[in-house]
DNA sequence: ATGGGGGTTCCAGTCACAGGAAGGTCAAGG
DNA sequence: CCTTGACCTTCCTGTGACTGGAACCCCCAT
């Protein structure tokens, strides 16, 4: 298989899948001619990729939970680990963005959002309470 | 006021405060030996971009916000604008986080995290469901 | 004069790609 | 056989909002 069947087939984009290649973590055979040859085995590994990625975890985690992923010896324990500490950080981005729509709800709330200058977000960002 | 000074006020690192006026958001004076030279409206604007930034705003938002902040003939509909245009992507990102957060605690609370290689984490990211 | 704590510029790196240029390869159609 | 168009290749640059570091200048106290 060719990069764009790969690409097709996996939903990433030809230029994520080289750039994953660039970084090791799939090595696909060349044909003669230069262009790259995926076996099954590396389709597997993009797929594994792609939805380690959505799940929002960094390219070292996928390095990472990949290792773990071909390591028949692995404990669970190491990849619950990884997961949480993702988890971590998920649920304390959450809580910034939750804070941030709070605040910026009230402020949207309170604004006319007329044609007359008077406004309560600029007036919070200014420091005027 | 030397740059350190206003970096203590404004809670910026002095980094971001030159990086600030590198793209024009703030225009300090200079000595003659070559210092930033900081008035006090300088000092106000770089509160309004910390609190904006703080809130999630772009850079170039901030741009937005401060031109607005500074034109006594606004609209205060402008600025709601942005304000919730901004919301709109905040809330796609809480939205995102969310479903990342409830997949990844289904397969966290359902893997044994123990020294066995069973696992319901790499099993998912395998793509056998 | 020396030391330390300011300040300055400029360059590189971050993260995970995306865009685009310049050029090689292949199958089909005229 | 030639061309066309869809592929593929590498390489370089840019993204956002900074951060780190090198190499250097300035000022005050000892």
């Amino acid at each position: 298989m060719n990069i764009g069947d790969v690409s097709n087939q996996t939903g990433l984009p030809a230029k994520t899948i080289r750039y994953y290649e660039d970084i090791g973590l799939i090595k696909p055979l060349r044909d003669d001619n230069g262009y790259r040859r995926f076996r099954s085995q590396d389709v597997h590994k993009l797929n594994f990729l792609g939805r380690a990625r959505a799940l929002g975890f960094t390219i070292e985690d996928c390095r990472t939970l990949m290792a773990l992923y071909e390591d028949e010896t692995r404990a669970s324990a190491d990849v619950k680990k990884v997961a949480r500490a993702h988890m971590v950080q998920i649920e304390a981005k959450i809580a910034d963005l939750n804070a941030m729509r709070d605040t910026l709800g009230h402020l949207i709330d309170a604004c006319a959002g007329d044609d007359r200058p008077d406004c309560p977000i600029l007036k919070d960002l200014g420091g005027q309470p």
